[in-house]
RNA sequence: GGCCCUAUCGUCUAAUGGUUAGGACAGUUCCCUCUCACGGAACAAAUCGGGGUUCGAAUCCCCGUAGGGUCACCA
């Protein structure tokens, strides 16, 4: 069997959306499973709508989400416009096409149509089966601007044959646009490609994901504080599935799984929810090291190491543990509270509570620097709470330490803080109380 | 509207003629708990409708219905 080739064909006229982002992933995972390559090209000849930063935001994009590709032998449809005009050339010697009077706007100018042959065409479709049109309903369809602007579907058809494409795999908008594909493409001489029209990703009302639906750009889900390895593996099942009930994949997991035989027909709903919960379980599979740099450069700033697995079982994106750092971690710096938080917003007594918290300083006076921990914390002061009560004992404990009504318990946060900075903090409290 | 595609819990899906129709997310309740998270447990929730075929249908066929896609000198 010939090597499997397939394709991703962007134009460079909008941000990649994550649509976009779900097809390049079920072309390359097809490829690889068959151990052959995708190919990236720039469908840019729209002239007009095709700018050159929106190839970098596909490329970003595409680099950022880690799905591998090649750009070889062909990166832009506008620099091979010879090769179109050649196959145009000779369609219009043969007879197969020809020059029309524009209809629309400029009048002057001729536009060059394919002369239809009004058949019915039927081609098989690795997810869906047969499927039959009559291109009469087609009409002479145009095929280019000029001899020297090629349209769509004329240089779809060529570029896949030039590059060798075995499987188009695209979505399932396209499936109404290849029998007129195969028209041009049968004429021209090309075999055909095996066709796989994947089903729509839809948008919480079963229309088309759009811009109006909120975040719809890949970039986007980077800048929300979405990791790569979660938007591969959520993508990937919407709208396919290995069968079985495991959910967590990593990529090379999904290269081994993937058939085209399990993709689905039906368009699947794009949940938000879903995508956050796989984002949290793919942070908390990264080693600490990973995460922090992740954090690093998403937020700028540095990490406090000891912070990074309190951090991971917190925030289900980097933006959240971005923001946690300055809010329930900001603890780690400078604090200052109002002292009525100290007292549950007077729901404490004033008194009670001082006494409390002078009975934990004598209590965490005398353990050693070394015993520093947490867990040892926990067993010292503990018993000591829960004789007198939790919530008279800790909670004004926690906000001396914290100033903040919302923080991980007392005890990690002291063991954070250190003894001396901890003994000063209740120390500062008792005062204020 | 024409053509084409599709149809299992709210959502993503499993079950490829035989299961009390399974799992996950979200939801609700409970537990853990000083707060916020994390975690654990439980509950609730579906085969679009109607006809066939078959001993047996979510699964195969037909007809409805509903939803979607597409009908460019965009891709």
């Amino acid at each position: 069997m010939a090597k499997v080739i397939t394709r991703f064909p962007p134009s460079p006229t909008g941000f990649l959306h994550i649509g976009g982002v779900r097809t390049a992933l079920f072309n390359y995972l097809f490829a690889a499973h068959n151990n052959g390559v995708m190919y990236l090209r720039f469908e840019d000849t729209d002239k007009e709508r095709s700018k050159k930063e929106f190839e970098e935001d596909i490329l970003n994009a595409i680099r950022w989400i880690g799905i591998p590709y090649e750009t070889q032998p062909i990166m832009r449809q506008s620099e091979k416009l010879d090769v179109y005009k050649k196959h145009l050339m000779s369609l219009m010697e043969r007879g197969v096409a020809y020059e029309a009077e524009a209809a629309e706007n400029d009048p002057s100018k001729k536009v060059i149509r394919f002369k239809n042959p009004n058949i019915s065409i039927t081609f098989h479709d690795a997810i869906r089966g047969e499927v039959t049109f009559d291109t009469t309903d087609l009409g002479d369809f145009v095929i280019a601007r000029s001899i020297d602007e090629p349209l769509y579907h004329l240089a779809v058809v060529i570029d896949d044959h030039d590059t060798g494409v075995t499987h188009v795999i695209r979505g399932e908008e396209h499936i109404s646009n290849t029998p007129r594909q195969i028209l041009i493409l049968e004429t021209l001489g090309f075999t055909r490609p095996e066709y796989a029209h994947i089903p729509l990703i839809l948008a919480p009302d079963k229309s088309k994901l759009s811009k109006r639906h909120g975040a719809v750009s890949a970039n986007e889900y980077r800048t929300q504080g979405f990791i790569p390895e979660a938007m591969l593996n959520y993508l990937a099942l919407l709208g396919w599935n290995p069968g079985g009930d495991q959910e967590l994949f990593t990529l090379d997991e999904l290269v081994k799984l993937f058939t085209l035989d399990r993709v689905h027909k039906g368009g699947a709903v794009f949940d938000i929810h879903k995508l956050l919960w796989f984002n949290h379980e793919h942070i908390k599979r990264l080693s600490d090291e990973d995460y922090a740099s992740r954090l690093k450069e998403f937020s700028g700033k540095d990490i406090d190491p000891r912070l990074v697995p309190l951090l991971k079982m917190r925030a289900q994106t980097l933006a959240e543990a971005a923001t946690a750092l300055t809010d329930e971690f900001g603890f780690l710096g400078e604090i200052s509270y109002d002292p009525s938080l100290l007292l549950q917003g007077g729901k404490l007594n004033a008194e009670v509570s001082a006494n409390h918290l002078q009975a934990v300083a004598e209590l965490l006076h005398n353990v050693p620097d070394e015993g520093f921990t947490a867990e040892q914390l926990k067993d010292i002061v503990w018993p000591y709470a829960t004789d007198q009560g939790r919530g008279a004992v800790l909670w004004p404990l926690r906000v001396a330490l914290s100033g903040r009504e919302k923080s991980p318990d007392p005890f990690i946060v002291a063991a954070l803080l250190g003894k001396a900075e901890s003994l000063a903090r209740i120390a500062r409290a008792i005062k204020n109380l």
